[in-house]
DNA sequence: CCGCCGTGTTGAAACGATTCAAACTCTAGG
DNA sequence: CCTAGAGTTTGAATCGTTTCAACACGGCGG
């Protein structure tokens, strides 16, 4: 049934061990012999067989990226990222999804332990690594996707969220809009929590801001306009003019619910808003809306990028950590 | 560096054909070697290598899904079905992107077939399937995803979309709509030849009511949101009463477009309008969207059963074709 | 004519798990 | 005491590739 390397070189008249240079070394053959040996694979149709290449080097040319959320448009970008810059050294990208559940995480890790793959690019679901640290020894590269690493010693790739709140909150500050609110929860998710750090930042740094948190339970659409009713009121009670969503989709749902309930609110001449991520349907709102970008791409090729150094020198014990700036996308919801 | 069966064997102080046994047939085995075995296993923290076990065994427990998308949620779902029912089986799925690109599908196609992965899961780009009877031929098991097999004798797990387009335009009538728009295109495309074909039909069947095409040049927001700026002419001079959208996207443009411009259109009242696909964005557009709805995880699901199919008898040419019917979800944009 | 070098090529060992015929241990029945 | 048979365990062979020390060959300088 499967056709191997022996019956090639059978048909080619030569050694297994040259049908084995021809394939990863051909300038060390003699290229008449490359070409028989090339015919002889052509005509019995051969696909040399991955798993006895990778039992003898002991590692696969596959990396495993483990995301939280496979729907979630940033999490496929930054495999985008992650994938182009695999297949430039001539790896590939293995997408598992976690659905931010441990016992999935925990079963997809135990598959790429056991598929010895070449590094383990993730975005864990909680915040003991102690799973990770065992691979680490079983001698598997491994990078933290969009979670800085703490003392765990991992080298991770991150965005600054402290500095991406503080953006956004500085951009409506500088509009000229002084009480600010910030929409998003629950705050025990790091982002969330970073994200209003930098906006509760920026805001103390003008003399005569303010910031209000309206807190969700979490960070959908239906919250957004939850949250939007209460932002109506504290709009026309308190005169907020300025509001930081700490995602696209409740900034989605807050706009729809200010510009379509009963006396509806003016986006951006009443109140100003800002969301976060820069999802695809953050610009085809009703009023496009502003948002902070994350390098969505970049994050998933610098991940990749730290996974190769840790294969090449598996010693050096000092991991990097590289945190992007975020940057801002400027739309209608706050230009006049 | 790494731990094998023999350390493991070593330690426990019996064969490496006992701590395979242990493995993988426990109640051949006495139970207290079964947990002395353990026992060694958990000291050495032995991860058995899959490497070795799929070229001893010929094929691993991995199955490929390769999609045109990952960013559309129709064949996020369908992964997770796949990922559902395969688990069950003790099987993995491994998601790949070809983004439609042949050429990287064929990347794709290559990569898992060095990995003799157990099953081939693929929504083909092109409709040339030689690059897959070749797959077929060296005895990996396929399953097209989404598309009918045609004469090329793959089983397939496919939908309805002329019974979807029917669906649709029949609700419509059934409201006593009767002169329609079917939005949508490049018709090229066979799910949107197929659901136009479906509403055209149903439309025929009923005395004097008729379809008028509105074409796109792809599926997106923008697009809908340009037809919609048509139609709304078309509602006001022809008396366009209800619209049937190719897919979701094309419907929330339209729909924005018919309520937001100037000289509004009322959604459901002066015409009623679904979509198709049934994504979350269609449930909370600014008039919910009724749409019609393909059981995507279920999709998923079988064509993973029609891959363990072909691997229980490899011989048997009666390809199985599965056609599942699509449903529809009313909301208030045909709820008067 | 010999020894040496470089270029190509060879073939056996190794990777780590599974398999399976054979060997071993008990037990029960005769 | 012997033996059949069930229940356990053994270990060599095997999967397909890569690696690498060794070899073959031809030419060249001495």
């Amino acid at each position: 049934m499967a056709v191997s390397v022996r019956e090639v070189a059978a048909m080619a008249g030569v050694s297994v061990g040259t049908v084995s240079n021809v394939l990863n070394r051909p300038d060390h053959v003699k290229p008449d012999t490359v070409e028989r040996v090339h015919r002889a694979i052509d005509e019995l149709g051969y696909v040399p067989n991955a798993a006895a290449r990778q039992l003898r080097a002991g590692r696969s040319r596959a990396l495993a990226l483990v995301v939280l959320d496979v729907a979630n448009p940033f999490f496929t970008d930054v495999a985008r990222g992650a994938e182009a810059r695999a297949a430039e050294d001539g790896y590939t990208v293995l997408l598992a999804n976690s659905d931010e559940s441990p016992e999935r995480e925990a079963s997809h890790l135990e598959v790429f332990e056991e598929q010895r793959v070449g590094g383990l690019l993730i975005s864990p679901v909680e915040d003991d690594l102690s799973r990770l640290e065992l691979a680490r020894d079983r001698g598997i590269p491994v990078v933290l996707v969009d979670r800085e690493a703490g003392t765990s010693g991992f080298p991770s790739v991150s965005v600054d969220d402290v500095a991406g709140g503080a953006l956004a909150a500085r951009h409506l500050l500088d509009l000229g809009r002084r009480r600010l609110a910030f929409v998003g929860g629950p705050l025990r998710i790091r982002q969330v929590a970073d994200r209003h750090r930098g906006a509760s930042e920026a805001v103390a740094a003008v003399e005569g801001a303010s910031l209000h948190l309206v807190g969700t339970d979490e960070m959908s659409l239906d919250e957004g306009r939850r949250a939007g009713e209460v932002l109506r009121a504290l709009v026309r009670e308190t005169g907020i003019d300025g509001i930081v969503a700490a995602n696209d989709l409740l900034a989605i749902g807050v706009e729809r619910a200010l510009l379509f309930g009963p006396d509806p609110v003016q986006v951006p001449d009443e109140v100003a808003l800002v969301g976060y991520d820069d999802i695809s349907f953050a610009a085809s709102a009703v009023v496009p809306i502003t948002s902070v970008r994350q390098p969505r791409e970049l994050i998933g090729s610098t991940a990749v990028e730290l996974i190769l150094e840790q294969g090449e020198r598996p010693d050096r014990a000092t991991a990097r950590h590289v945190v992007f700036e975020p940057s801002l996308v400027i739309r209608a919801s706050t230009q006049p």
